[in-house]
DNA sequence: CCTACCGATCGGTAGG
DNA sequence: CCTACCGATCGGTAGG
């Protein structure tokens, strides 16, 4: 036999975290049942808790990688070539391509992870809120003038709504005349354009202004 | 005695829908029971099915008293004075002042919907359609050029991507520092200097030359 | 005689 | 890794 006991049991919980995450997102974690899973799986709910300790576990496990993934992706872009405003444009790319093919994991982040106990909640919390920083100082980096300690959240959020949702509309792989990509270069060009047009920073002119005068 | 029988009766059924807003925002439909809104009413399940026929009925209820007032927001909006640009800038205004106060209620429409019966989720799903058409058409009608068959449902979707989600983040009232207000403004700055940036429609130019050579 | 409820419990099913 | 179950709780309804 070419695969190990261990990597099969991985393999496993990988088909489990796939079956999982399409139920979640239709039916929501309280909405699915052990038996909603087994039954998904092919297989009796005695395997699944063979597999994971616990409905709330398959759920930890699930988030925990993909939160995993999404943090991969905005510190790999982060560390990319070219100027502030590319490494931002190649954020926006890269985290809507990562979604157009993740799409029930992604509901199942968004709605599910406040039916996890406080223990298994706040890792996850704090991996959301790391991706959010990642952005947040990509955005500060490409529009220094534009974002102050009061608009930075906001502005975030406002990036993050446009690229966060699109799960409720746009089907991935052609479904309809828009791409994830096409919709990615819509973002681009609307929120990059956007932030041009906010107000320069008083103090980033004063300071523009003092070192020049040195 | 003032009040009538029939305004006790709803306004009974106001204060439960208003409850169990908050239960669904908080665990979901699926994970509230009747005993818990029971429960939150202060009162008992037998008196809660007195109002209310089941679970679904007050889940229907709810959706269809806020996508209502969603289309009315949207439809008087419509009718205001002003240019095209000025009626998209109160449309968004006037849905996030709306978003301010209804954050439950908000919840419950994006995750619940789901939940209920075809024939009860419908008419929610065809209100919540009209509520994007009356978008799309405000937006197609500030930015005649800009906008197209193909990028009209995702302009409209980027814009709500904006507003949409706000209760992720942003409480109301001066939680922070950044209010309801603020952030519309900085929505409405952001998405129409953006629209601004987009590439004018080949056709359209073609049509106000052909108009203007006639 | 109806409405507006009550305490108690129904038949089934949840996670484990 | 299945069959046979458990303590508890589900949405909904009985009689009075």
């Amino acid at each position: 036999m070419a695969r190990t006991r261990a990597s099969d049991h991985d393999l496993q919980r990988e088909e489990i975290l796939e079956v999982a995450a399409r139920a979640f997102a239709a039916r929501s974690y309280p909405g699915t049942s052990m038996n909603d899973l087994a039954q998904a799986c092919g297989t009796s709910k005695a395997r699944l808790y063979h597999y994971y300790p616990g409905k709330d576990a398959i759920l930890f496990d699930l988030l925990e990688r993909y939160t995993g993934r999404l943090i991969a992706i905005a510190t790999r872009e982060a560390a990319a070539p070219g100027t502030p405003q590319a490494r931002l444009r190649q954020l926006i790319h890269a985290f809507l391509a990562e979604y157009e093919h993740s799409q029930t994991r992604h509901i199942a982040l968004l709605n599910d992870v406040k039916f996890l106990d406080p223990a298994q909640r706040e890792p996850i919390l704090a991996a959301q809120r790391r991706v959010v920083e990642l952005f947040a100082k990509a955005i500060g980096a490409a529009y220094p003038q534009r974002v102050d300690d009061i608009n930075r959240t906001a502005l975030t959020m406002l990036l993050f709504g446009m690229i966060n949702w699109t799960f409720t509309w746009l089907k991935p792989d052609g479904g309809g005349r828009l791409s994830y990509a096409d919709f990615a270069q819509l973002v681009e060009a609307v929120f990059m354009r956007g932030m041009q047009g906010l107000p320069a920073r008083a103090d980033a002119e004063v300071a523009g202004a003092v070192r020049s005068t040195h």
